[in-house]
DNA sequence: CTCCAGGGATGAT
DNA sequence: ATCATCCATGGA
């Protein structure tokens, strides 16, 4: 099968699929499979920076998922110059939010609750697998994600079935409001930040955290800025090493003044830095 | 306010 | 090889 090629200068393919935002994407040799939306995609990079190559998807998909036009240069003149900052943007080069799917990051944010990446993943391909479709690309199997009325079909312990836990009854309900469009994903493009982050959180299983990483990675809500246990961990010990208690509170303040207008990102080069770092340390 | 639910990878012993 | 720890939401 023969690729398409698309230039992707400052983008680092692997790293944006390994940094926590996104959970399906497998390696097979020097590429990733998965599917945007519903079309298989190979896909691969030489090294960060070089030329995108894929199968199985229009170019302008790519482009949009990937999210090729922010101009990642001047997002990253907005972040505050401190040391920390600094330290993550120089080994996040080329890290990108995606965009997203609405329903499929909802859903995926709403089984990761009290999970760790790996754990997601495995939710994930157990989902695609048993009540996504099947698709093949470049000779590798992979699966759709099951849309909301599909899962709205499904029964709780079938869910439970997947390893979601007590996720699986929230992850029905919210199946059921968002098919019934008694929550209408796309229609809430439209609406403020305040307005969408409340919405999100009026879903079952959803709250700040997880309403913030669909805003983020959904709803291109740049300056959404979610705070997990590893966010939380450099916010208390590099920003304020001498304070005794922060609450989620006082977090979210400072978070908010003090990042920009691309707290987003900068939550995300934090994030990924302070998870991979803190790996390798043995 | 506290406690707890599901569970597999990861790290510590 | 066993044991403890990681994790965010919502309900009791």
């Amino acid at each position: 099968m023969k690729l398409k090629v698309i230039p992707a200068p400052e983008f680092d393919l692997a790293m944006t699929l390994d940094s926590g935002q996104v959970f399906h994407w497998r390696r097979v040799g020097g590429g990733f499979v998965g599917t945007i939306g519903n079309e298989p995609i190979y896909i691969e990079q030489g090294e960060a920076g070089e030329p995108l190559r894929f199968a199985g998807g229009a170019t302008e998909l790519i482009r949009d998922y990937f999210a090729l036009d922010h101009s990642l240069s001047s997002i990253c003149a907005s972040f505050p110059k401190d040391a920390v900052m600094e330290e993550a943007r120089d080994f996040c080069r080329g890290l990108r939010i995606i965009r997203q799917p609405k329903w499929i990051c909802l859903a995926s944010f709403i089984t990761s609750s009290m999970k760790q990446v790996a754990h997601i993943r495995q939710m994930s391909e157990a989902l695609r697998r048993r009540f996504g479709n099947r698709r093949e690309i470049c000779g590798h199997e992979t699966h759709t994600f099951p849309g909301a009325a599909r899962v709205a079909l499904a029964s709780e312990a079938e869910l439970r079935d997947c390893a979601l836990g007590y996720r699986a009854k929230n992850l029905l309900a919210t199946a059921r409001r968002v098919s019934s469009s008694q929550a209408d994903l796309e229609k809430w493009a439209d609406l403020p930040d305040a307005e969408l982050r409340a919405l999100l959180c009026g879903l079952p299983g959803v709250g700040a955290k997880v309403a913030n990483c669909v805003m983020l990675f959904a709803y291109e809500r740049l300056q959404a800025f979610p705070i997990d246990v590893w966010i939380a961990r450099v916010l208390k010990q590099r920003y304020f090493p001498r304070k005794r208690k922060m609450t989620e509170r006082a977090m979210r303040e400072f978070a908010q003044g003090y990042f920009g207008e691309h707290g987003g990102y900068a939550q995300q080069y934090l994030f990924h830095h302070a998870r991979k770092t803190s790996r390798m340390k043995k």
